[in-house]
DNA sequence: ATATCTGACATACGGTCCGTATGTCAATTG
DNA sequence: CAATTGACATACGGACCGTATGTCAGATAT
């Protein structure tokens, strides 16, 4: 066996943990996940689990924070791609309807996390898909766009819009025909932080 | 002693339980609440809860249902009040935000009640509080006031925009200073489901 | 190179909690 | 008044979490 170094090991143990709580805590919830299962699915035991995470909440916590870095990192590469801010907005908003139909994002980091976690804006991730929001919020506001209301309450309204419009469409018989509708009325609704005069 | 009808009895029972989960699901949230001390703190045992809601997350739905039922007549009393349809939408919009500021609200039905129980609209209180607000919106739909979009994915997408802001509100700093900027908002974002040329 | 030490992880244990199976007694019924 | 029902208490088994202790590979010092 080449001698592998600490450090090497641990973050891949870190890492085997972590993947293995996505597909744990995605499957069953937080509650009901079995610490002794999902370290036994990848060869090891709770004890390198609350070595490295501290206790069961902890693991949820560097669960959250990667997958909501994920879907920071997705919703920042649509609003780059859109010709401008408010297209972006707009495109993000439904990029962010479309996450939410992902059963691990929807389990772990809209229903599991604020409930075990408390408010996503006090995570350490500090709610980074959120904070996008608010920048293209930001820059909508201060170039006359959009009307002048807070950033921060405009950006979580966008999103909390968008969030139940996911949880809607996700547990519907139908999804495929209940998502134009949600995404319908999420544009039509964002219109309304348009300023006066300023159509499209 | 006189003797007590046993119907009586066990509908006073079932009060009893149902109001010390209220409190032990607000104060410690679902999944932390012990059943056996919930229980003796209205001199009862586990053996009356499982003969009363099966289990315990039987329990809870009893819960959700009774405050789910409580935001729907307040809601409905806000709405009664207002000078016309529209009107009673942002009120009922800003009454939403507040009744979220309810720590009791806010993690029973807002928070563990999707975690546990799953998507709202599959609760038996069949989501009270938002089949009202899509009643207010079919009509204002009907009238030609707001754009034809549907009905659901706009009461879904004000109310999902409204418990947001609300879940954000709580946890400020200071609430008083963010709750106009939430409600600013917010009636700015509804107007968006005007339809055009009918404005205010 | 060898001895010592550090620390990452495994193992063992105690405490708590849930759900069920069984027991009990008051209230009802004939 | 005897029999029965059923609402609730009690007892038990299983699972799980968190911690305390043990162990051994790898790092460090001489």
């Amino acid at each position: 066996m080449t001698p592998r170094r600490r450090i090497e090991t641990m973050e891949e143990n870190r890492t085997k943990l972590i993947s293995a709580a996505r597909r744990a805590f995605a499957a069953k919830g937080f509650a009901a996940a079995s610490m002794d299962e999902l370290t036994a699915d990848v060869g090891l035991t709770r004890g390198a689990l609350y070595h490295n995470f501290g206790d069961k909440k902890g693991l949820l916590a560097a669960v959250v924070a990667q997958v909501d870095g994920e879907m920071a990192e997705r919703a920042q590469e649509l609003g780059a791609v859109a010709p401008n801010d408010w297209e972006g907005l707009l495109a993000e908003g439904s990029a962010y309807i479309e996450m939410a139909l992902d059963p691990e994002v929807r389990r772990i980091v809209l229903l599991d996390g604020p409930a075990f976690l408390g408010d996503p804006t006090q995570w350490p991730s500090q709610n980074a898909c959120l904070e996008v929001t608010k920048q293209i919020v930001s820059r909508l506001i201060a170039n006359g766009i959009m009307k002048p209301v807070d950033d921060e309450a405009a950006a979580r309204l966008l999103n909390g819009a968008a969030l139940n419009a996911a949880l809607w469409v996700a547990a519907s018989d139908e999804p495929s025909a209940v998502l134009p509708k949600a995404i319908e009325a999420f544009c039509a609704l964002a219109t309304g932080l348009l300023a006066e005069g300023k159509p499209i």
